[in-house]
Order: C-alpha cells, then structure tokens, then sequence
RNA sequence: GGCAGGGUGGCCAAGUGGUAAGGCAGAGGUCUGCAAAAUCUCCAUCGCGAGUUCGAUUCUCGCCCCUGCCUCCA
C-alpha cells in the first residue's frame, strides 16, 4: 500500500507522490527562541520525527528542514528583559532545545536554518512582490502584503477575505488598505536589532522567513509542509500567498498540520498560561514516556495532557519493557532493527502516519513473543524479533537497557538489594517463607518489587 | 457571526456499509511456597432523531454538546 496523507489543502487523503521519485522535500516550522519548549512543541517534534524515519524507512531520500525564528518582537523584548544580546538569548534558547529534543530522541533534521541568516531571500522575495503588485509601501514605512492582490488568500484554511473581516479581531491599522493585510517588512524603532534593506533598516515579519527560506533550500515547490494546527491561519496561508504571488509557483504540495495538545480539554498555549515545559515534564517521567503518550493518538487528533494520561503510557511502556526484560534474561541482550516490519505495520504507517494502529501492533507482537517463550520455542521464527525492534526503532521507544528501564542508576541501592535478593534466595531454599516473605515486604515498603521466576528473581520499582 | 475538527466500553484510543484493534483499569483460570510478571478467558452496539440501504457506528439531513482558528501561538 503506498502512503496516503491528510493534505489540509484537500481537505482530505491523498496519494503521496513526490516532486522527484524517491526524494522528499519537507519543512516544518520550528520555533520561535525565546524560551523553553513545552509539550505541544513536543507534539509537533516527536509527531514529525516519526513521519521522517517512516519516510526514510520507506525508501526516500529525506530533505528534512526545520527552522529557527530568531528574531521577533517576543525575543526583542526577551532579550532587554535580561538585559542580553538577542544573539545571546537565542543561541542558549537554540542548545537548549536541541537538549530537548535529544532527550526525546529526535534525530536532527538535515538543515535547521536560522531567520537571521537568511535575510537575503527574505528581502528577494518581497522586492518580487513589491514588483508584482502583491505588496506595498505604507505610511508608517512597513512593507505590507496586499491580501486582496492574491486570488488564491484562503485556500488553505477554508477561509474568505470577507468572512475573515467580519470576525475580525485584529486593531484597525490606518496605514493599511485592508485590515489582514500583514507585514513583510518592519521598519526599525530605536534600539532594535535591525538590518539594512531597499526601505531602510529593519526587521523581517514572521511569515516571511518560512516563505524565503523553505524556498531557499528546498526550491519553489517542494513535498511537504507541516507545522501545528494553529498554524494554518494566518501563518501558512500567509506563507502560501508570499510564495505562490513571487514566483507563480505551487509552493508546498501537501500541507500536514498536527493537532494540539489540551489540558482539561483546553489548548495547551503560553498565552494561556497552561503549559508545562519539556523538562519539567522529564523530571518526573522518562522521555519515551512522553514519545508513548505523544504517539498513542493520531497526530491530527486533540491530546488530552495530564498526569494519569502519562502514567497509562508508562504503564504501556512498562509492559513492552517486561518483555525485553525476558528476552535478555534468555540472552538476548540487544534487539537489533533490520529494517523488516510487518504488513499490518506498514499499512498503518502509510494511511497517514497512524501510529495508534501501529503500536497496536506492536503490542500483537508483543504478546506472540511473550506466548512463545511461554511455550519454550524459538522467538526468532519469522522474523519475529527483527519485526519487533525494527518497529520499535521506527517509533524510536523501548531504546534503554531493560534492567535500568525498571531499576534506575543507583548503584549502592542496587547492590543492596541484590544482597537482600541473595539473603531471600536461601531463605527460600530453607522454606523459611516467612524470613523471604518478610524481605519482599520490606522491599516493598520502599517500592522496590520482586519477581521469582525458575531462573531467580529479578526486582523493579514499582 | 464565519470556518474547521470532534462526540466509540470505567478511562485512553483505532477502525469499518454486514453487528467493534490495542493500551490502562477490573473479574476469573494457568503458573508460583504465596505473590509479582507472563499467558488464557470475560467485559461496548459506537451523542440524539430521521432518511438512503437487504443491512449503518460507518453515507445523507436535522438537532444537541465539546474544542480550535478568525490577534501572537506548535
């Protein structure tokens, strides 16, 4: 089955069929660097990392890019709140994010290329826009975007002009012509970071950027375009009429928007003051924990975030743990991916990335494996394993040792327990269950559970 | 007001025009000195109403409810 994807632009499921056979060109908007990350960046990230090596996986050459916005009013004011350098904020936010996004094991992308850097093509692309008549010169000494001049305004969101006006929230600007119409370019107050162009010193709007430089490495039409929902509007659409209007191109070809990530059914936003950051959720779960919770629902679908959410991931998690935990006691230490999935695997992979279906079947595969230990036969019939951790890697979870998985790093608390583990052996060897059943308890009280089994026992926390 | 996306077992979450994957929780069995783990079995008729159809949770229409976007936002 080949791959099928929700493309926002359709409205509907689509047949992937790349610009170039077997390459794929695809961006996806980053962030803005002025703070720490929370979960729904995470969504965007984990959610695209997994589109990125099932794409890999599936045979195409990979045009990964994923970009920076360094500078914005939110970074400006950032940076004279801590009396910084923007340039200084934004490369500590920057490593700070690829700290994040190492801990939740996503691969790089092949280019993350910074709006600063690119102020060439940004000021290219609007001088072309200028020229055709899809941007202006306005009083205050912006350069703006004319959205009535772009037949097309609106495609992307379902949208028209005038709806959009009626509803409109946005502050009525008397230098525009028309209320959406939105900046390009952003003359420079004083003391702002600025940079010299055709109308003077300034700044690039925010749209800009991801126009010039999707086009920059990627060309004037590329495969793929993905980012958050909210997203779609003004952002994308803006993006759309900025690139289609100076180059009469297609501009992205499949646009991929990833829903977001709720608290009590409320969007999780910095506006609303509802988030939690990346590493503050890591400081009470293990990363793969947040990967699992992240890929247990389709990425278009809301993701309810919340304590007990985590815990059923991990508990998920857990159970896929047991069983690496088992292959290993059998010595089988490492599982090794060859690149062999199952068929009921891929197919949900390639309807859209549906990563729900495919850890469903991962825990099928899960249970075969556990059955055939069960019954003492060989768990590399079929390529059993070689699917199992093929399909794990693809998702990229159940990467650590199984024994450090459930026991942690401790290693004075670790060899205590191993002495007690020693001590109830031959307590139970004597039948004094009730000296072994007294350790088990102790143990216990302090989380620490024992499991026997033929071959001896081995300890988690609980 | 306009537009978009949803409402599936106790919770989370896939899916399909012919009577519903998977995970968590729960009940019972096997295993175990007893447990735990693993495994087996059990546990839903898919928001409401109408229509199309031999047959709808899946298509159409209406209604109710939820969320998002329309300002910066992943």
């Amino acid at each position: 089955m080949s791959l099928q994807l929700y493309n926002s632009l359709e409205g509907k499921k689509q047949e992937f069929i790349p610009l170039e056979e077997g390459k794929v060109g695809m961006y996806v908007c980053g962030v803005t660097v002025y703070d720490y990350c929370h979960v729904g960046h995470a969504r965007v990230m984990i959610v695209f990392d997994v589109m990125y090596r099932w794409l890999k996986q599936s045979g195409y050459d990979v045009n990964y890019i994923r970009n920076f916005t360094d500078v914005d009013d939110k970074i400006i004011a950032r940076a004279a709140e801590r009396n910084i350098d923007i340039q200084v904020l934004t490369n500590e936010m920057i490593a700070e994010f690829h700290k994040d996004m190492d801990a939740l094991g996503c691969l790089r992308p092949s280019l993350e290329p910074r709006a600063t850097t690119h102020m060439p093509a940004m000021i290219t692309m609007i001088e072309s826009l200028i020229k055709h008549g899809n941007a202006y010169v306005s009083d205050s000494g912006d350069v703006l975007y004319a959205v009535r001049s772009f037949e097309g305004y609106g495609k992307l969101s379902g949208k028209n002009i005038d709806d959009l006006e009626s509803g409109s929230r946005v502050d009525v600007d008397e230098s525009k012509r028309d209320t959406l119409d939105f900046v390009l370019w952003k003359k420079a107050k004083a003391g702002e970071p600025s940079w010299d162009s055709p109308w003077g010193e300034g700044r690039p709007g925010w749209h800009i950027e991801c126009s010039a430089m999707s086009c920059e490495h990627l060309g004037h039409t590329f495969d793929i375009h993905g980012g958050g929902m909210d997203l779609k509007f003004p952002h994308h659409e803006n993006e759309i009429a900025q690139a289609c209007a100076s180059n009469d191109g297609q501009f992205a070809r499949y646009w991929l928007h990833n829903g977001f990530v709720n608290i009590n059914a409320e969007k999780m936003s910095k506006s609303l003051g509802n988030f939690f950051s990346i590493r503050e959720v890591l400081k009470k779960y293990h990363p793969e924990v947040l990967r699992m919770f992240i890929l247990g629902t389709h990425y278009r679908s809301p993701l309810d975030f919340s304590d007990s959410a985590l815990d059923v991931a991990k508990a998920g998690l857990d159970r896929l743990y047991e069983t690496k935990r088992r292959l290993k006691k059998i010595g089988i230490n490492e599982l090794i991916p060859a690149f062999i999935t199952n068929d009921v695997f891929e197919k949900a992979m390639n309807d859209d990335f549906n990563t729900p279906e495919a850890l469903a079947k991962v825990f099928s595969l899960n249970k075969e494996i556990n059955k055939r230990m069960d019954a003492g036969l060989d768990v590399f019939d079929d390529d059993l394993l070689i699917k199992f951790s093929t399909m794990l890697g693809l998702l990229a979870i159940v990467k650590v040792d199984a024994d450090g998985w459930f026991q942690g790093v401790d290693s004075d608390l670790v060899s205590a327990i191993e002495n007690l583990i020693v001590e109830r052996a031959v307590a139970k060897k004597s039948r004094d269950f009730a000296r072994a059943d007294a350790i088990r308890d102790a143990l216990a009280v302090q989380g620490i559970v024992l499991e026997d089994s033929a071959t001896g026992t081995t300890w988690k926390r609980g």
